[in-house]
Formats: C-alpha cells, sequence, structure tokens
DNA sequence: AGTCAACTGTCAGTGGCTGACACTAGTCTC
DNA sequence: GAGACTAGTGTCAGCCACTGACAGTTGACT
C-alpha cells in the first residue's frame, strides 16, 4: 500500500534486501538512462538491460514506465502533506501551506540522497517539466495531492469542501501559483534548491497583490 | 496549422467536403464509442471499424487516439482567446479572465453544434475528468493555454513576463480555480450548462478573500 | 483525356504492457 | 540439515497504440 516510498524501513531477511537492492537499481539506472538520453527515447528493455534482469521484472517492480520518474516525487509530497499536518491551528490556511513546503524542503534532502543523488533528482524534475507526457502526468498527480490538501485543509477550519468553496479555491490557487514558479524554475536551466526556494516565496508572496487590482505603473 | 478545428471554412471542393465528412464522422464515432463504453476500453480500430476506414486513416486524420477527445475543446479555448484579446483595456486582468469565459461560453453554442451535439460534448468533458490519462492531457493542455493566456495578459498591461510574477500568477491562480469548479461540476453528475456557468462564478468570486484571511465562523 | 497530386489501404514492425506457466531460490518446519 | 512451501523471476505469447514504406485509387487541373 505504501508503495511510493522505495526502501522506508529497514530489510529483515535475505529476500527483502533483494528486493529493495532491485528496486532501487533499476530506479537509478532508469533516471540516469532518461536524463541522459531522453524519456520517450528509452525504452524498458535497455532499464531492464542496465540492471540484468528481464522486463517482466521492472513491471513487477513499477507498474509502468512512468511511475519510476515519480517514485522520488512520492517522497517529497507525503513529506509535504505530515509537514502540513503538524501546521499549528491558528495559522491562516494559506500561510500553513506556504510553511509547510518551505519546511518540507528544508528537511527531506537526507531522506532523498539516501535512495538517489540529489543532482539525479533535480535533473529528474527538470526532465518531467520539458517532457509533454511526463509533464501530463506530473499535473494529473497534482490534482491527486490537491485534493489531498484540500482535505486536510478543510478539516483543519472545520469546513466541508464540498459546500464551502473557500478550501478548494485557495489550495487550487496555491497550488497553480507552484506550479508556475516550478515551471519558471525548470526554464531557467541555472540554479539549484536555494533558487527555487527563493522563487516560489517571490509568487506566492505576489499572489494576494495581483488579484483585486490593476498593475500600471508598477 | 490550424489544425484544431474541425471544419471552420465552408468546404471548396468534393475532395474537401469529403475529407471533412471523414474527419467529423471519425471524431463523432470516437467520442461516442468512448463515453459508451469507456476511453481505454475502445480500441481505434473499433472507431475506423464505425466510419468504415482503415486503422491508418484515423492516424492520419488524429495524431492519437487523445487528439480525438479534445477536438472540440480547441474549438472552445480558442473561442476564449479570441474574446480575451475584446476585453477592453481598462478592465482589470483577473477581471478581464472572467469576463471572458462567461461571455465565450455565451457565444459558443452553435459552432459546436454544428459538428457534434452539445450532449455529448459535455458526456465527453465528463469523461475526461473521470478518466486518469484523459485528465492528465487536459492539464497539460491547460499549461500550454495558461502560457498563452500569460502573454496575453502580460501584453495588455504592458509588462514582460519574465521579470514580473504578476501575470503568471494571476493566470495560474484563475486557472486553477477554473479547474477546481469544472472538477466539481463533473463530480456530481447533475446539471448542465446554467450550474457549470454558476459554479464557475462562485469560485471566482470566492478567490481573493480565502486568500488573507482566517475563516472560521464564515 | 491525361497527368499530377492527394487520400487511402495494406503490411510489417516497434514499444509499452499483461497473463500464463515453469523454474529458481529464500524461508520455514521438523 | 533435508524437504516442503512460496515469493520472485524469466520466458513466451499476445494486445494495442502508433509509424514508415509502398502501392492503388480518386479528385483536381490543364
Amino acid at each position: 500500500m505504501t508503495e511510493g516510498q522505495p526502501s522506508a524501513a529497514l530489510p529483515t531477511g535475505l529476500r527483502e534486501r533483494k528486493k529493495r537492492r532491485t528496486r532501487d537499481a533499476l530506479l537509478v539506472a532508469a533516471l540516469e538512462l532518461f536524463t541522459a538520453h531522453g524519456y520517450e527515447e528509452t525504452t524498458v528493455d535497455e532499464i531492464a538491460d542496465a540492471v540484468e534482469v528481464s522486463q517482466r521484472t521492472f513491471f513487477r517492480y513499477f507498474p509502468g514506465k512512468e511511475a519510476a520518474v515519480f517514485a522520488v516525487q512520492d517522497m517529497v509530497e507525503s513529506h509535504f502533506l505530515s509537514e502540513l499536518r503538524q501546521r499549528p491551528a491558528d495559522e491562516a490556511p494559506f500561510e500553513a501551506m506556504r510553511r509547510a513546503v518551505l519546511c518540507a524542503w528544508d528537511s527531506i534532502g537526507q531522506t532523498v540522497e539516501a535512495i538517489i543523488p540529489v543532482e539525479l533528482h533535480m535533473r529528474a524534475y527538470r526532465m518531467i517539466e520539458s517532457t509533454p507526457s511526463l509533464l501530463a502526468a506530473h499535473l494529473r498527480r497534482g490534482i491527486v495531492l490537491e485534493n489531498r490538501i484540500t482535505e486536510l485543509i478543510a478539516g483543519r477550519e472545520g469546513l466541508d469542501p464540498a459546500r464551502d468553496p473557500r478550501p478548494r479555491v485557495a489550495v487550487a490557487a496555491f497550488s497553480g501559483v507552484m506550479r508556475a514558479a516550478g515551471q519558471l524554475w525548470g526554464q531557467r536551466g541555472d540554479g539549484g534548491m536555494e533558487s527555487l526556494r527563493a522563487l516560489t516565496e517571490t509568487h506566492l508572496d505576489a499572489l494576494a497583490p495581483a488579484l483585486s487590482e490593476r498593475w500600471r505603473t508598477p
């Protein structure tokens, strides 16, 4: 069920350890090949060959080619969610979301590094943004996440998201802005985590003022 | 180039007319089959058979199975864009977008009906929202549209979207909220265009107040 | 009427993905 | 420690979306 995290708990037996190794190997090989030659250009056979397993085995670890790309993303997201759950109840919803992302980024580093180099993950993220089919999948995953956030926020505030549009609307706006920042970061080839963080803060800050007023003569 | 609109101008020769007929036939057959048996469950062969052409021909009219689903969406979007371009320059950006959607919906009806029954189009929209792979494609298309809107809005206001985050942010928020409304409309099985319209207005109105303030005791 | 070009069908092939079945290798029991 | 059990794997066969190449047909234009 918790298939998102590729190797969270310690392995018990030899069998488990072997499984974890193959999975991690497949994951790294896939990302390496994807980022080197392109996602569409890389075949599942090539990934399987690189790890010396059969193609069928790849599909036993990952439901599809796509899933390998988003395995790490899964970890980051669940990190964000738990961070959001821990936010003090008296914070305004938008502020809570804003702080949760930033805190999540502060604390995720090592966990990711245990499985793949962070630098590879960042290359992977840029690939997602620039590969149409992956971008599509990324966005759909975003929606699923949005829905979970909406539930969370509505719960915090004691509202029914089916009746009151505000949780949904706030989350949608938040996610939209986050995505815009991510896109921009991906387009500018430069920059590491710090620049992404700065960009995110700028964008989130710009939202409220941008909505109601006219912008002429900034 | 303007391949989005399936039969905009009048057909000149017999050849043109024939082409248009096959294309429209493929489009209707595809949507009919998709909405009846499900998108994933319908094969391209079945669509081609229904129109009595070869599978290869289908792929000559549509770059992929997906494209058939979004052919009508393409029309609606370009309608929205031209509506937005016509908005008076003194309207605030967010307001201009809001009015452009509503005006576009007022005037699109007949154009769509010329090709497929509106009712079929609405079934198709619900299918998109409830079919993961289509939702993904839908969202990616949304991004492309967002980028074009951003250009437009930035142009209106005489800003460079690469320097000033406000156009991007406002459009992202707008699109996010629009999508949330669409999703909700799709989930509630009921309702036609009017209920979608009402839902959209409610959601857009809720945005600005939802951001900065606390919501307890509404 | 005849040439040209557009449109279409057929065929063969690739790549993602799945079910079925047999085989190998940890694991657990006695 | 040997044998039974079963999770994990490889192999094979097949479906479906999609593509390139080639040949046949049918509007269009002189």
